[in-house]
DNA sequence: GCTTGTTGCTTCGGATTCGAAGCAACTGGG
DNA sequence: CCCAGTTGCTTCGAATCCGAAGCAACAAGC
């Protein structure tokens, strides 16, 4: 398999370099930030921000695990440790009786808000900073390509689970 | 001095985001392969890669921690874990006898070079395939732009300015 | 040569993560 | 109604990660 190692040329390699360094050292300072500010790890509050940004406040745990990337059991972990400090609710479903639906408290509203405007300023002094007004729509509009491009490639494993295959 | 709470545009929240999601889904994906192809974790294989990189297939731990972002701690558990598989060999420094010097061994190359075609792979199905010629060349010079800058920011004396005014 | 201070790495304890297995609730066919 | 299959979440065990404290080797000042 993969027969065509063909290797990256300079151009290719620095994309990918900076690519995992920026993210890397932005998601570190962040992460330090939303401890100092409020207590919070950077799941603890993408789930808080996603949560405080839907209609109603809430979400099930299976669209929330889906938006953050990260796996079912940590979510898990991460939404009991949300609803012990009071940040967040749980409750099943009036629908389904299996899935449990996340719910943000005042609380959860109050600590957001407390910590949003540091983080906000972490980014801008660290990401934004040394970038152009058109540095920036350029980076959102080729990062937002690969985004949807990865969402909608298969999740490439010799899946255990092979149905409808057409 | 609450002064500057702005909030993003849609086009810097859009770029944030991809940002993020990309470069996370993208970790997930490689750490994946690269678990399936030789057993390494993506830190364990970066530091491989940067060994491999060098001239003299060697780095002390501290500038290897710096090229990885990763935490000093956890780079002499990698460190440790990749000297038993025999990947690599640490050794005191001859100028510092307290500096560590690792260097990678030829079955640590071995290794780096069973597991770095399905590397590419992932990498061009994933991130390339999507892109033009051009937008990865603007990539790589903006994300450039914003590494060199972070790089120069000091790591934490940014912020310790504010006091808990709840 | 001693005493401080600094630097480089490791050990330690705790937090966070994941995948796999387990459990409970829905679904569809008989 | 029952049975198998699927879906949604949690529990479990193990791996990985970090910051703080600890230890050893250098560097400076006296």
């Amino acid at each position: 398999m993969a027969d065509t190692p063909r290797s990256f040329d300079p151009t290719e390699l620095g994309a990918y370099f900076a690519l995992i360094e920026v993210s890397s050292l932005l998601r570190h300072t962040v992460e330090q930030q939303l401890r100092e500010a409020g207590d919070l790890s950077y799941v603890q509050f993408q789930l808080l921000a996603r949560l405080g940004n839907s209609p109603d406040g809430s979400y099930r745990m299976t669209d929330l695990a889906d938006g953050v990337v990260y796996s079912r059991s940590g979510l898990t972990y991460q939404a009991q440790s949300l609803e012990q400090r009071g940040l967040v609710t749980r409750a099943p479903s009036p629908d389904d009786e299996r899935s449990t639906t996340v719910t943000i408290t005042q609380q959860g509203r109050d600590t957001l808000a407390k910590v949003f405007p540091g983080h906000i300023a972490v980014l801008d002094g660290l990401l934004f900073e040394p970038l152009a007004r058109q540095d920036v729509e350029v980076l959102a509009d080729v990062l937002g390509r690969v985004r949807d491009h990865m969402r909608a490639a298969p999740p490439r494993s010799a899946a255990p689970r092979r149905r409808k295959t057409s």
